[in-house]
DNA sequence: CCCTATAAATGGAACGTTCCAATAAATCAA
DNA sequence: TTGATTTATTGGAACGTTCCATTTATAGGG
């Protein structure tokens, strides 16, 4: 069995009766090599329990094999998608990709993509956490590293982004609502400082104003993209005078918080206050009442954004054009008619 | 800024006027250099934008600063919780954890454990793929790299372990089952070639043989572990003459299915049919109804893992003990008492 | 039988770091 | 002053690969 120090091609050499030279022209299979020759030389891998030393060889070759994904929030079913998109299409091409989650932290953010530059990955697919930084990415850029975002961008960075239609996605969204007979609505969750929200928050306004909602019966409540969140949301709409009657919330959790909060109060998603959410994830029509969401086909962006990647890496460049992803929206029971019933004082 | 071939410590021991080794002792933040010294050198990195090569390194240095977290499906929520649980503990270490994701493929895990170990991993926290076989771990036992099982263990290996208590927890939720007086009992979901489902099982057993629910009276249905394999089951197990009237499910995933499928017959969860799920997701609380389920403390069990893997990497050993996290059920509205009603009929 | 062409295998230098042993500079005791 | 000690710094030899330029073996053509 192995001896205590790790084995290297030259005891495999040694072991087979052939150079260090051959060895490793068999390990990257090359044609040159007589095959009796190849099968000596596996026998003896296997027998001596080699393992390739990939971070000797990234040493001499230009480029590794490892590409980064980091991602915001591992525990958001929404990003796990996307993740496996990704990983379906690297896996076809031979590439390993390392995840590594930043938890929403810029800071560990930061240790995350100097520890994934410093394993010498061949690229980055980001989903920047909130509040990264504008310079976050120069020294990567600067590096040669192509980069990707994917789902979220970043203001002013010119790295190439992969996202769905946010804009299109809130504008469907909303005049759905409209025409289900809905006059007061409501923004729930997110922050101003994502882009994304700014392009929901965008199409909601926009729908609003084509469709003749003025500006004194819109509601817009920031909060946590969780579900914590969204029933806060839900709580401070209900409290003022005129309450809206249905909400477009930033993403699913929100919206689950907001079904949630309804359901404390008696309340009942779909007849009594319309919700819909954004993402469409796995859960949304498992829900009950099943959730209406903007369906972005996360798995699918994921693949995009993967083969992207590819490209520039095969092409040995920094650009690349953004991919805006089409968006649908998927009607189910939690966004029903107005009943024109004050909601408000059912609590 | 950068030029186009990387920067290495010998350029920046030129840019300002040291030897590499001084700059590699600043590196490493080695108290023998004069504090000015190694400013100025932290500056020439600056200026250059350098970055480390921990390939390089690593040929030299014994072992590297990545551990490995191999995980049999990302989109599991539970698993995501594991995760987060482990980077806590990491981060607190200085330790970067890279995550791949298996898809629950034998193949695929191979793959991905041949990877890291070839990127020089310091040690590997395996949740194992479904079929894993014996062999899968004796490589890289061979050499000499610690392996912690999280959440599952393989039948025959020597590895360590931590995991719940599978046994107790099924205890107790048929106990629960049983007091609520149920008397035709089902466990759903989950396949025997699974030690988890083995001891889930065997604890279902256990309770139903103490508390005197004859065999006659007990239904197993194995399923897949999703929502779509609890569907498959609960319609399984309404089919038969005297159909049970509540259910253990291998995890909540089943659980959600089963409670899914209850809605589609016009039965609800809690009165109709009772359901106890497994493992505690964040989503159980918030179901409707809200799902009982046994809680495992995913999140701990991650830390706990991280914990044992940072002991063994530190003595250099291969081995440790098991782990086994203690479990509690958290009753909600999903298992209410049996109405002794014939579910079976409402078809 | 020699020369050339092709196929297969090889030695050595390089890759970017660490670490040991050695040097140089500064400080101190006598 | 001298030698011993401490404090900072340094060159050089690894580490395990790849890849280029060679060498060696095999075959073919004249």
């Amino acid at each position: 069995m192995a001896s205590r120090a790790k084995a290297t091609i030259l005891d495999i050499a040694r072991e087979a009766g052939v150079s260090k030279s051959t060895v490793s022209l068999v390990l990257q299979g090359s044609g040159l090599i007589r095959p009796e020759t190849a099968v000596k030389v596996r026998k003896a891998i296997e027998d001596v329990g080699y393992v390739y030393n990939r971070g000797a060889a990234n040493l001499r070759k230009a480029h590794s094999n490892v590409i980064g994904m980091v991602i915001n929030d591992l525990t958001n079913p929404f990003f796990a998608e996307l993740a496996v998109g990704m990983e379906r299409v690297f896996q076809a091409a031979g590439v390993v990709p390392f995840i590594a989650n930043t938890a929403e932290n810029p800071v560990r953010q930061e240790e995350v993509l100097k520890s994934m530059m410093e394993q010498g990955v061949a690229g980055l697919i980001v989903s920047p956490a909130r509040g990264t930084t504008p310079g976050a990415f120069r020294r990567i850029e600067a590096a040669g590293v192509p980069v990707v975002f994917a789902m979220r961008r970043l203001p002013e960075s010119r790295i190439p982004a992969i996202a769905p239609d946010n804009h299109r996605g809130a504008v469907l969204a909303t005049e759905h609502l409209i025409r289900k007979g809905h006059r007061r609505l409501a923004f729930f969750g997110g922050s101003s400082d994502l882009v994304v929200y700014q392009e929901r928050l965008g199409g909601f306004l926009e729908a609003c104003e084509t469709l003749g909602i003025p500006a004194a019966d819109r509601l817009i409540v920031e909060g946590e993209t969780s579900r914590k969140g969204g029933m806060a949301c839900l709580e401070t709409a209900l409290a003022i005078p005129e309450p809206p009657t249905a909400a477009l919330c930033f993403n699913d959790a929100v919206a689950f918080g907001v079904m949630l909060a309804l359901r404390k109060r008696g309340l009942e998603a779909g007849t009594d206050f319309a919700v819909v959410g954004f993402d469409d994830v796995a859960e949304a029509e498992h829900y009950s009442p099943a959730l209406t969401s903007v369906a972005v086909d996360t798995a699918g962006l994921g693949e995009r954004a993967a083969h992207v990647m590819l490209k520039m890496i095969q092409s040995r460049t920094t650009r690349a054009e953004d991919h805006i992803g089409a968006v649908s929206l998927v009607v189910r029971e939690s966004s029903g008619p107005d009943r024109n019933t004050q909601v408000g004082d059912a609590a």
